[in-house]
DNA sequence: TTTGATGCAAAGTATTTGCAATCGG
DNA sequence: CCGATTGCAAATACTTTGCATCAAA
């Protein structure tokens, strides 16, 4: 267990309701529209330093796609589906066995994080063709 | 099959001798300097503009790290370690069955790409906690 | 009261783009 | 030749940081 000395502002605090609230994965820009909605004058640079913060306590985590970077609940490590045509970012159910990926690494490497990023177009974008 | 109307240019040509010789996974910075060595006015504009170009037409392949964008000369589809200290990214072995994903996924969703990422420490840097 | 956190603005990075000159086919 | 491509520099993101002020505990 780790402790880190933090203080649990306003702004920290809201910006953890919203990644709890919003489960799309919004982006640093995308937070601060949220947390703003309850604390109009918060900046974006407490909105990344908090994030950087809150990533590096553990409490969120942070999905680097094409796109740019996203943030995340913390709940369990899980794959993403980021649609092609609205950017959005999905969270899928676990179908990846940790556990084989690192049998099948060669002496020597060890894991400590798995990121399972599937692209695609999603469903509300239609799965036809451009 | 796609046919892109691409000239041959000893820039781009360059840029993609690189990419095959160097297994490294090289950043635009690095790319441009591998380049220079051969051609040493490019800009750095120049490798942009061609590694973009290069991915759409799926000659080469980008793979976006916590750490950066890197470059993969195409081979086929395979998984990338990232190693947290040194950032070296390496080619894995495909341990991963696509269509097994595929189908895990819910109603509507179609994949057009898998990016499975492992993060840790490689043999290069040891093993042990730091 | 103490010291970590904030808002603001300026500074860094990383990547893209406008444009006249150049070069490949 | 003609138009795609280049080098260069300016323009855009996106993210971090310095600093005086503010507020959590």
């Amino acid at each position: 267990m780790v402790l880190i000395a933090m203080r649990m502002t306003r702004q920290r605090q809201q910006i953890l309701a919203v990644l709890a609230a919003k489960r799309t994965h919004p982006s640093a820009e995308e937070v601060l529209a949220e947390v703003r909605r309850v604390l109009p004058r918060v900046s974006l640079g407490s909105v990344y330093r908090n994030l950087r913060l809150l990533r590096e306590a553990g409490l969120v985590r942070e999905i680097v796609t094409s796109e740019g970077r996203r943030y995340d609940a913390v709940t369990s490590p899980h794959p993403h589906f980021v649609c092609e045509r609205c950017s959005r970012v999905y969270d899928l159910a676990e179908p990846v066995a940790a556990e084989a990926l690192q049998q099948a690494l060669p002496e020597g490497f060890a894991v400590s994080q798995i990121h399972l990023e599937l692209r695609g177009t999603c469903s509300e974008c239609g799965s036809q063709a451009s």
